[in-house]
DNA sequence: GTCCAGGTTTTTA
DNA sequence: TAAAAACATGGA
C-alpha cells in the first residue's frame, strides 16, 4: 500500500463558513506592512513564517504552515467585532454607515517588537518606502524564515547591526531611532511583552520615554502592537475630523477609540 | 526643481 | 511653553 504523499504546501482551514470577517480590509488597513496581495489572496510572513492566507467564499485558508491556533489568533478571529461595532456606534451614530463598510477589518496581534520598529520606520514617510525598508531590513539581518524569505529580526539581532548599516537600506534620520531603541529593548530597558498587561496609559508613558518615538508611533504601538483598544493614533486626517465633523465626540474616551478611529478614516475617505 | 509621506527631535523666539 | 526648522529618502 502506498502512503498518500503528503502535498508540499498543506492547507489549512482556519474557518469553514462566512463570518464578519474581511481579509483583505485587514491586511489592507496600514497596521501591517508584510503582506502582499497575489491573485487569489495574500503572501507573506509573520512569527518566522512564510504562508498564505485567503479567503475564498467565506473559507479562510493558511497555506505553509499547519498551526491552526496561532493564524487564528493572529486574525484575531475570536474576538467580537460586531458588538464593538455596536458600542462604537452608540457612543457616535454618525459612524454608523462606516462602521459598517469597515465591518470585517480586525486588529492583527502581531508581534510586539516588529510592531514597535516597523511604526518607528512608518513616521514622515509613505507605506511603498516603509514596506521597502522593513523588507529589506529583514534581508540584511537574514534571518530565514520557514518557507522562504527571512524573518523579522529580533531586537538583539538589530542592535547588532551600526547606523551606517540601517542608513544603507534607506532609513535616513531613523537609522539612530532604530539603534537606539533597539539596544534599549534588548538591555531590558523596556518590557514590550509586559506592556500588554499594564494600563494604556503606562504602556503609553513607558514607550514615550524611547528616543524616536512619539505620540503618534506610541499609540499606534498601542493599538496594534499590544492590543490597547483605546488608544487612537491621530495622523493629520483624524486630527482635522476630529476638530470639524466629530468636534467634542465622546468617541476619543471611549475603550475602543483606536477601533473607532478606522472608522472615522473609512468616513473621511468615502466623503 | 518642489512637494510630500500615518512624525519626532532640536532649535529658536 | 509654543511655534518653526531640521531631519533622509525617493516617487509624483
Amino acid at each position: 500500500m502506498i502512503l498518500q504523499e503528503k502535498s508540499v504546501i498543506s492547507e489549512c482551514v482556519l474557518e469553514e463558513s462566512p463570518c464578519d470577517f474581511s481579509l483583505g480590509a485587514t491586511l489592507t488597513s496600514g497596521q501591517c506592512f508584510r503582506w502582499t496581495e497575489t491573485e487569489r489572496g495574500y503572501s507573506g510572513i509573520a512569527f518566522g513564517r512564510c504562508v498564505a492566507l485567503r479567503q475564498e467564499g467565506g473559507k479562510i485558508t493558511v497555506s505553509g504552515d499547519d498551526d491552526r491556533s496561532l493564524w487564528r489568533e493572529y486574525l484575531d478571529l475570536d474576538t467580537d467585532y460586531p458588538s464593538i461595532i455596536r458600542e462604537v456606534t452608540a457612543v457616535e451614530p454618525r459612524l454608523e454607515q462606516a462602521a459598517k463598510r469597515c465591518g470585517g477589518l480586525h486588529i492583527l496581534r502581531q508581534e510586539p517588537w516588529e510592531t514597535l520598529c516597523s511604526f518607528i520606520i512608518s513616521q514622515n514617510n509613505n507605506i511603498p518606502r516603509i514596506r521597502m525598508i522593513i523588507s529589506r531590513l529583514c534581508e540584511l539581518c537574514g534571518i530565514g524564515a520557514q518557507g522562504g524569505g527571512y524573518a523579522f529580526p529580533n531586537a538583539q539581532t538589530v542592535a547588532q547591526l551600526d547606523i551606517e548599516q540601517l542608513k544603507g537600506i534607506g532609513c535616513g534620520y531613523r537609522a539612530p531611532y532604530i539603534a537606539s531603541v533597539s539596544r534599549t529593548v534588548t538591555e531590558g530597558g523596556i518590557d514590550l511583552d509586559r506592556l500588554k498587561s499594564v494600563s494604556a496609559e503606562e504602556a503609553r508613558e513607558a514607550l514615550l520615554t524611547l528616543h524616536g518615538v512619539g505620540p503618534k508611533v506610541a499609540d499606534c504601538m498601542l493599538l496594534y502592537g499590544l492590543r490597547h483598544f483605546e488608544a487612537m493614533p491621530k495622523d493629520v486626517w483624524i486630527k482635522r475630523a476630529l476638530e470639524t465633523e466629530f468636534k467634542g465626540t465622546e468617541l476619543v474616551n471611549s475603550r475602543f477609540a483606536g477601533i473607532a478611529q478606522q472608522y472615522i478614516f473609512e468616513y473621511i475617505r468615502s466623503k
